[in-house]
DNA sequence: TTGTACGCGTTATCAG
DNA sequence: CTGATAACGCGTACAA
């Protein structure tokens, strides 16, 4: 009795001229058929395709990749100290490569290093990669999308504004979100706001910051200096940062932080100083990190579509390579929502 | 005037061919150097390496998977609700491969998937992957590893006790530290100390449970089955998980929740109904995720080592590939240690 | 100790 | 439309 299945643990592994010979045609005609080439008479498809089929036959990416120059993995580059968009992004990554030929290889970088963008090209020519998306900050660097280009290597950059073509980028308006939250604060009533901006050298942080001024303006508010305050998109620059807010007299009534790191810091300084969140202190966060509702109370914050960008990005990496469907080209911005939990509140009366 | 830099970005790539002959050698000399082979002649090898080093030629990975039949790829298998622990293993693993001529790739699957082992077997074959790290709770399924087994493929497991050979496995003794964290809780004088368990088939659920009650049984203490209730491991199953508890007369003085999600929950649940911590209730987590600090009060816990985990894991897997002093085997297991924060107190008086 | 010839599995060239 | 034949870059018998 011959083993019942074909696709047997150790069972030889199939190459293109055992399909070749079982189909009666040549190796090339195989590679025809794997490879949807058009000019195919339907007949020898078919019955290649079914050969395929019984067999259980799946190509050899190694050999592939040596043949055709160009490996079938997409590189996810990143110097990022958010591990929830990390996270969010491979994910989204993930799933937009899932059933495909594709594999997912990660490659965190020092951007402190002088040698990233050395070891940006190594990474890239080494491995042969289809595509790269590259997170920000690093992402906000023109040098690394040149690059790419000149090892002939498709990219997406993610960021919070757009700093290439469309085909290229997948960008959060970050600067809309933002005025649409500092707006709900103005319309509770709140006049003295305050900023903890995110690090130098982050464009989310600058386009938060031109958010945040942007509201106020709008309403005709002023934005003393001293209610600025910097942070680092950690939870202790939030605390030192908050509390160097609250020292202000009068103090802000409502403070946006740049991210929920920082809020939940801002959460925490005013809980050390007996300060009542919301109905003494209101608070909006950035990112809708899990932190926002385990906290109390709950943080109001803008959060993001991290996830459907992670796979618009590996999406338009491999869009032309899986065909079906995908024609139509996935956006490039995706727009933020304020999700309203418990941190805000009207202002308290003088 | 010529180019300046040899390694321009438009330089044709260099293969074994051109160091051959810029070396006066053949290919295999070339090759010899690049494998460490032992028979050499030293003044051949320094010739070779030194062309190596002026043109900076780097073999094509591609190449050598298809030669070799096997890929420089490692695989990181999982399919775990815990984010920290996913990325935090990423950082170990991508810490010891850093460097080598490893790279990273990630692959969740779905474990209720029929399917489930044909994805991790097919996976293995067609990466021809060099070794795969396999996290819980998926690492707890032994036919993972057979299939490892039979197709030539390298493993090391993840989990809370020890299912296989040393070399196969890095473990953190979740039992041992439970104990201890319940005996700290004893020490302050709890007797009546609810459970907050993990879900079934979670290899860490049952271990934590187990190191429970080791410490409660040492101190004969009775454990009646009402101060048991079932977790999830997720932030909500922990609020619900602390409802019932709290409905309980008379209710529980302390609660060790299985993890710091459901710790955070039990926090949650119990500024619901007004009661104090630590005053009136404390709490212990598993995992020292950041939320820990983050809520008030921050919560004591139990740190794993997981990103020393993550770098043992993948040394493992790679250790005789890169030789130099990794000879010393890396260690199997790990121990936890309590991290003391402010959600335990000694019991209300009643 | 070193070199020659060939194989790994696939794609590309260029005939037919 | 299809099929020989030559790459792709490297490793390994085997011979020198």
């Amino acid at each position: 009795m011959p083993k019942p299945t074909p696709d047997d643990a150790n069972a030889p592994k199939l190459t293109i001229n055992d399909i070749a010979a079982l189909a009666g045609v040549s190796k090339k005609t195989v590679s025809r058929v794997i490879n949807q080439s058009p000019l195919l008479n339907q007949a020898t498809r078919e019955k290649v395709e079914a050969v395929i089929r019984e067999t259980g036959y799946t190509p050899n990416p190694q050999a592939r990749a040596l043949a055709l120059g160009r490996n079938f993995l997409i590189g996810l580059v990143y110097d990022n100290p958010n591990q929830q968009m990390i996270l969010n992004m491979q994910r989204g990554a993930l799933e937009a490569l899932h059933g495909t030929e594709f594999e997912l290889v990660i490659r965190p970088v020092d951007r402190g290093s002088a040698k990233v963008m050395d070891d940006i090209r190594s990474f890239i020519v080494r491995q042969r990669l289809y595509g790269v998306i590259i997170l920000p900050p690093l992402s906000e660097n023109d040098a690394i999308a040149r690059i790419c280009d000149e090892e002939g290597c498709r990219y997406v950059r993610m960021g919070s504004a757009v700093l290439d073509d469309p085909e290229h980028m997948v960008v959060s308006n970050d600067r809309d979100a933002v005025a649409e939250a500092v707006r709900h604060l103005i319309q509770q009533g709140h006049k003295r706001i305050g900023l903890i901006a995110g690090p130098h050298g982050f464009r989310s942080a600058k386009e938060r910051r031109e958010g945040f001024e942007l509201a106020l303006s709008e309403a005709g508010i002023s934005l003393p200096r001293s209610l600025v305050a910097d942070g680092q998109y950690t939870f202790e620059s939030g605390v030192s940062a908050c509390e160097s807010l609250l020292d202000l007299s009068p103090r802000p009534t409502a403070i946006f932080a740049s991210n929920d790191e920082m809020a939940a810091g801002v959460l925490y300084a005013a809980r050390l100083r007996g300060i009542e969140v919301p109905d003494q202190l209101s608070i909006i966060g950035f990112d809708d990190t899990p932190i926002t509702s385990r906290v109390w109370p709950p943080l109001t914050t803008v959060r993001w579509p991290i996830v459907a960008m992670g796979r618009a990005a590996a999406l338009k990496l491999i869009g032309t390579a899986i065909g079906e469907g995908h024609d139509v080209s996935e956006p490039s911005t995706f727009s933020s929502t304020l999700i309203r939990r418990a941190s805000v509140a009207p202002p308290p009366r003088d």
